[in-house]
DNA sequence: TTGTAAGCGTTATCAT
DNA sequence: ATGATAACGCTTACAA
């Protein structure tokens, strides 16, 4: 036997469709008896409502679209997993898309998600820029928009952001407040604007120390581990004896440059980082390190995906605090 | 103006809906030069194929289930991500459900993806049993069914696993070909079947080398830190020079207790952990572990959830390997 | 408060 | 190779 429909229920108890819809949809123009009776019998006969007839019949689905450029990169996996709670919690089904950093895949999977008619598309850009034209293309259809860590500007809906400018202000001041006098940075590729904020950070707290910035000792490199090798010996040959880094695989790569030219650290040398990884607590020395509250960042873009789902009209711009978390590699 | 449908394209071109949808659908019964003007058109139309109503229609969706206990776990994100990035390029969109190890809430995702007609569903169960029902219900409408990583008996459809067993062989070997003499065990809660594998691997080991087993040395706890850590000072208490263990929390814990003890590792103490997490390469000494070979899990899972979407009558079961990777912690 | 009836866009069946 | 037609299950004006 088939799976039961609105029909069957409304045929066994003698009225029609509409009124099962409406029992089932919880519209207040019900009887209470008369919804109670459908409740029961859809109970009785095991009815499942047919999401996908409804989602056709409504233009739109009950899914929530996400696009990262990698999913087993732990920020965004924390991220994913605290929206995907609360998203789930909320009725909605979460549908994850990669792009591994590259426009083109971002293009096609707004596609998909678009063609699929989700309710709403969460989105932290690949690092190759330009997909604007798709993304508007992708909320033709009504879909909302929540942009997350890698936002545009000039879009619509709603942007959830790390207060990166106050993380590298923290994690320098930091530096500073135990003694480190030449502080240079592994700052990222300046493309990305956390990067950039985490930057300004970093001069405004050497400005506010009064010491100068000086350009000969800033990286903006690829933020791996490698790199951080090689500008941390560059970093040490200029004169440096701490280093801000805006990601935790440079400042581990730092770490193990100047332990390799035998500096001690934090006496010597001291590196701090940002993302809070989870190895950081881990290596010796332990790196000091930016949290960056992944699993908030997260539950905060699903709520706001929420609201706007539910007839929200301004947009929220949400910053999400960091946590400098001070730990061997930077405290003497 | 709002999105063409097959409609408008048949109308512009004075043929009808059926034989749009066939030209769309690839159908071979469409002539060449048919095709050709309606992909034409649909191309200058902007048309775009309503998912929905065609899901409606086949009363099945193109997306595929994916259950974890928790996404954030290197093991699975890694997993997650391979399995997207294939299906995707197969046409299926991947919704994930967290159950956070618990089987009341594995039962609800089993249930939501049912109701939004998964043509799939990819599960690795949550620790707490018992919910072979719900699953069962949950593949009723027709929905295939492969599980992975952990795996229940009796159930339709494929199953991809790691070799567990020839990972704790591996990995006890080493030790023992390393010259270890006494080697206890962290082997985690043996309600896991994984688990349970790993050990008898560990076990067959040591009977192949001649090696009494002892029980006093084993401990089955949660593979955590701190137990790590408890369990490594018993062991010691009872002469062991080596630990195997079934994770690497757990024997990063044994390492920093048999360092707090003044053990050097490797020369006065042995450990190998499991997972080959990221930071197994970072800490020091660096630790030893088994490589699950997550990304080829999850490759070769979504590959099985293909085939049997593509008509493969009978399951696979597909053994994953794994490979030891030697690092300072048990080289000596 | 409930019933009527239309229709969402696609696809499958049957006929031509 | 194409057309005609019905149907998938639900929601929602509109009518009663």
């Amino acid at each position: 036997m088939t799976k039961p429909t609105i029909v069957d229920i409304a045929d066994a108890l003698g009225i029609t469709p509409s009124t099962v819809s409406r029992a089932l949809a919880g519209n207040p123009n019900v009887k209470e008896s008369t919804r109670k009776s459908v409740l029961q019998k859809a109970d009785e006969l095991g009815y499942q409502r047919n999401v996908i007839a409804s989602s056709f019949r409504k233009g739109v689905t009950n899914t929530i679209g996400v696009v990262v450029p990698r999913i087993d990169r732990e920020f965004f996996s924390k991220i994913i997993g605290a929206a995907e709670f609360r998203l789930n919690a909320a009725g909605y089904s979460v549908v994850i898309c990669q792009t591994r950093e590259k426009a083109a895949n971002e293009r096609k999977a707004l596609k998909m998600l678009s063609s699929i008619r989700v309710a709403g598309i969460m989105i932290s850009h690949s690092s190759e820029a330009g997909t604007e034209d798709a993304l508007v293309e992708a909320l033709s259809g009504g879909a909302k928009l929540v942009q997350f860590d890698r936002v545009y500007a000039g879009l619509p809906g709603s942007t959830v952001e790390n207060d990166d400018f106050n993380g590298g202000y923290a994690a320098t001041k930091h530096l500073i407040d135990n003694g480190y006098k030449r502080i240079g940075a592994i700052n990222g590729l300046q493309s990305t604007i956390a990067y950039q904020n985490r930057y300004k950070g970093y001069l405004a707290a050497l400005a506010d120390s009064g010491i100068p910035s000086d350009g000969s000792i800033v990286f903006p490199d690829s933020i791996v581990r490698e790199n951080g090798f090689t500008s941390a010996g560059l970093a040490i040959d200029r004169g440096c004896d701490a280093l801000y880094c805006t990601g935790d695989f440079s400042a581990f790569g730092a770490m193990e440059c100047a332990l390799s030219r035998g500096l001690r650290i934090p006496e010597d040398f001291g590196i701090v980082g940002t993302a809070n990884e989870g190895f950081t607590a881990l290596v010796t020395p332990s790196l000091s390190s930016v949290d960056q509250h992944a699993d908030e960042l997260g539950d905060k873009a699903a709520r706001a995906m929420l609201n706007l789902l539910n007839g929200r009209e301004e947009p929220e711009h949400i910053i999400v605090g960091v946590t400098f978390i001070p730990r061997r590699s930077s405290s003497r």
